[in-house]
DNA sequence: CATTCAATG
DNA sequence: CATTTAATG
């Protein structure tokens, strides 16, 4: 069995000092995908940066205290690379992929947006660039006898079922048709070929959501978002046998507005 | 007797939380003059904006979250005015003044500089102005009857005397020579013609210190400077009876890195 | 509503 | 070292 979570942190400085570090110390994950480290490496405590017992690869964002991904693996990866090969994103801490035997896993943090604002653009830049790299890399693992796993916050809810108030965000970045498409490009099997695992482990329910915004009561009426992710191959996808949010890891002292998401997958 | 307090307070809502407003229901001043206020009133909640039994006049800056001075009085004043007739500084929330029977008292935050920079060449130009305003003000007020205070934070240390470290710090902004002539001016007879109310019931100790940096141990080790002046008429020096730094009001929990500095008037 | 940073002090 | 704002999320 090989334990894999995946958590946007959200200033990883901000939450080891509030729970992040029990978390890791308590779990018993192979490999978990960060995001939003939002610090360079030195500027982490030596306990926060290289925890007992992992390896640990960080691709920070050239602009500081920004995005920012990492790698914790508990043997250590045959190889690591950052980015995907478009130069716009090299260096801006949204992808990282490590090489396990027989598993390619990846950290990614999608860019957020907001409607008519270049960030927006940039958001589907990265979508325009990334999807094809989604395919070569699949390829190109399987030519190597390797599954693919690329867990992250995709900041994209896919269906009506993977946000409280998709009515309302219909026009809101995160749930537009566009990214909804090209999310279903992902999973379209003549096209990225990858499986939502959580989705698939649980068809018929409401969620369950990763994200709650820090207003109001989002989280504790459980107004969430489910857009982090999972995206195995399928020979990967069928070994899942466990999928969940962590929820109540971020619930007695919330360490982040995501919740970790965890999934099982048998050998 | 009448009792009037100058604190800048570094945040005014900062401060609230911490700790001013039990420090200010406790006081019995009649008059207490607040700089560093770094709000404008809508941004104060209505308890710290006018609390129960005080006039508030404040006087923000026009940039956000900076400067801003402040008047409280129990008696409504019978007249204020916002600034001291310099263009450059109508706006910028270093200056309020407020007439009550017999009295003109001000609230002052003489800005702050760092050698070789612009903030530096601002407060010399605020100095140059302020001077011949000091004087006018004087001549004004004498001719209505009334004495003048102006209290607040000068920035400037005067002596040798007013600051744990003057050895190392000749160099730096707050101790430099022509800064310190320059409050010779405001004294002397002949110029300003203000009395340093702290220094002449106090001539002959160090300090008592008003301000201390938050770095390092500076508080615990009194390591700080007398910048906090009663700056008084003679008339109105003459009859201060007592005067003291309000060290122990931000002991216990410091809500501000200045001390509140009172000053007792006989009638 | 929270985390960063930069400017200011 | 603390308070703000700004940008970002």
């Amino acid at each position: 069995m090989r334990k894999v979570t995946t958590v946007n942190v959200n200033g990883l400085r901000a939450a080891a000092k509030k729970g992040y570090v029990e978390w890791l110390t308590a779990t018993d994950a192979e490999v978990v995908c960060l995001q939003e480290v939002r610090a360079e490496s030195h500027q982490l405590a030596d306990a926060v940066r290289e925890p007992e017992g992992w390896h640990a690869v960080y691709a920070p964002s050239s602009a500081k205290g920004r995005a920012g991904v990492a790698l914790l693996t508990r043997r250590e990866p045959d190889a690591v690379r950052v980015g995907f090969g478009t130069a716009e994103f090299e260096d801006s801490g949204r992808y990282v992929e490590a090489d396990l035997p027989g598993l390619t896993v990846a950290s990614l943090y999608l860019p957020s947006g907001e409607v008519g604002t270049e960030r927006q653009d940039e958001k589907e830049r990265f979508m325009a660039a990334f999807l094809p790299y989604l395919r070569e890399l699949r390829v190109r693992a399987a030519a190597a006898g390797r599954e693919v796993l690329v867990c992250g916050d995709w900041n994209i809810a896919h269906q009506e079922a993977d946000l409280k108030n998709w009515r309302a965000n219909r026009k809101n970045s995160g749930f537009l048709p566009e990214e909804r498409e090209w999310l279903s490009g992902v999973l379209d099997p003549a096209d990225g070929g990858y499986t939502d695992v959580v989705r698939a482990l649980h068809p018929e329910v409401a969620g369950p959501y990763s994200w709650w915004s820090y207003r109001g009561r989002a989280f504790d009426n459980d107004s969430g978002w489910r857009i982090d992710y999972h995206m195995a191959t399928p020979g990967l996808a069928g070994r899942a046998v466990k999928a969940y949010v962590e929820r109540a890891a971020t619930h007695d002292e919330r360490w982040s507005d995501h919740a970790p998401v965890t999934v099982v997958y048998g050998d």
